[in-house]
RNA sequence: GUGGGCGUAGCUCAGUUGGCUAGAGCGCCAGGUUGUGGUCCUGGAGGUCGCGGGUUCGAGCCCCGUCGUCCACCCCA
């Protein structure tokens, strides 16, 4: 029995998983950089305060969050999302606008852990502040749909909606609360209490008995401000234009309460378990001035990383890429030539392994074989003193002697380099 | 935070109404093959049966507690 493991909520991601990650990241990276966007890597803690912003009536905020005072007396808490990060660096560093970053790393939240969901989880987003045009909107949420693409994922739906500006939300908010509060026998215990904290996400019951009160709810559509109602027409007419299929779901209400106007989610078709958004974002114009900066639109999204590769297994696409040498080294003289072997070959950018121990050549030919290289190299006292070694080539394993001088370039040579 | 399932070898799992020294497959190590992997054969190492208590002549099995894990709810990515 071990002594220790993992804290509930966290694991340890290994080879090749490890390499699927840095891959995905890596897609994602070349896809949002292709489009203009820096890269941000903000602290994984930061004070308190930025994050309380994220919304009082989420349990992200009231319930879930790793928050603990410091050997300094600060309040400080591990981030559960980077948007109010990245708005803090917005208003600490004033840059330029339009600014577009992206981010990629964890986050924390003190949840019970189950499938797709972890207290340690990854994910990567972009941000975009100081930029009100609806075709940003429609710009920002393509580029998800192209990272998906990228990935090899068909079955990821887009779900559209609009909060209306601030004053829509709060009208649209107290519509709700009326609504639901005038029928509340019909409603499930756990919804009375959503209802207490936000009467938007009443909406996102998936209670059976909640659903004939939902569907005779008031419409956020019909609380839209015209200038609201306009700007979402625009993301629609833009997102046609750039040919990324949608639906208005205007049930789709978003978790964290700084969401403003545009609101969307990536969801997987291919999921069945209860975690099939696998991404989502929106506008959250009101942030930046609430964390003391000027008076900053701003859009972004962020995806799970976790969720989006369940979503890649469940598709049979994306696969964990296998990391293999290119050359493995058996040494029957004691292990000395394998060590300058592999040097040599490493110097020059060819991956080479050995083995240790003094094993048996028989040992030490399944540890080749374990390896994955296509090539190995066999060195015995009579190669050593004839200035001389063996290049097998393991599928099939055809071999001939090759001088020590031409090693490498017969290494190559088998390679195909 | 609420509810349910499951914790036996590195991994996947058997283990009967409680009854010999707790098993299998895969993996690992060694030998068969005194210089050669993948197939095959033989052997070996590896377990405080999650942990603590209780019932019993006797507990992997029953009871209580606890921790972990998985699933669902809640919440959310």
């Amino acid at each position: 029995m071990p002594s220790f493991a993992t804290s509930p909520g966290t694991r340890d991601i290994l080879a090749p998983d490890s390499a699927r990650w840095r891959r995905f990241q890596q897609v994602f990276a070349d896809v949002v950089e292709t489009a203009g966007f820096g890269h941000i890597i903000p602290p994984m803690f930061e004070d308190l305060g930025v994050f309380l912003r994220v919304g009082e009536s989420t349990e992200i905020v009231t319930k879930e969050m790793y928050d603990f005072e410091d050997k300094g007396g600060r309040r400080v808490a591990l981030r559960p999302e980077q948007t109010a990060s990245v708005c803090r660096a917005f208003v600490e560093h004033r840059p330029v606008t339009p600014w577009k970053v992206w981010y990629a790393g964890p986050n924390f939240r003190y949840e019970k852990p189950q499938q797709g969901r972890y207290r340690q989880f990854d994910q990567v987003g972009v941000e975009v502040l100081g930029v009100d045009d609806p075709q940003l909107d429609a710009e920002v949420i393509a580029l998800g749909m192209e990272f998906y693409r990228r990935l090899g994922l068909t079955k990821v739906r887009l779900s559209l909606n609009s909060l209306g500006d601030s004053g829509d939300r709060d009208r649209y908010a107290s519509a709700l609360r009326t609504h639901f509060s005038s029928n509340i026998d019909a409603l499930s215990a756990e919804s009375r209490a959503t209802l207490e904290r936000n009467p938007l996400r009443v909406l996102d019951s998936k209670r059976a008995e909640d659903a004939q009160l939902i569907a005779a709810s008031p419409r956020m559509a019909d609380h839209l401000s015209p200038a609201a109602e306009e700007h979402f027409l625009q993301v629609q007419t833009s997102l046609r234009a750039a040919g990324v299929t949608f639906h208005v779901d205007d049930r789709l209400v978003r978790g964290l309460d700084y969401y403003r106007r545009t609101t969307f989610e990536f969801v997987s078709e291919s999921l069945t378990a209860a975690h099939t958004a696998i991404g989502g974002g929106g506008r959250y114009d009101g942030l930046v001035a609430d964390l003391g900066g000027p008076d900053t639109p701003g859009i972004g999204f962020a995806l799970g990383l976790d969720r989006t590769l369940l979503a890649c297994d469940a598709e049979g696409v994306f696969g964990a890429p296998q990391s293999r040498v290119d050359v493995f080294v058996v040494d029957a003289t004691g292990g000395s030539e394998a060590g300058v072997i592999c040097t040599e070959l490493r110097t020059v950018g060819i991956g080479a392994d050995r083995a240790y121990e003094r094993r048996s050549m028989k040992a030490q030919m399944k540890s080749a074989d374990r390896s994955g290289a296509p090539v190995c190299i066999i060195v015995g006292d009579d190669e050593r003193n004839a200035n001389t070694a063996i290049l097998r080539t393991m599928e099939g394993g055809s071999q001939h002697i090759v001088q020590r001088d031409d090693l490498v370039a017969q290494v190559r040579r088998a390679l195909g380099r």
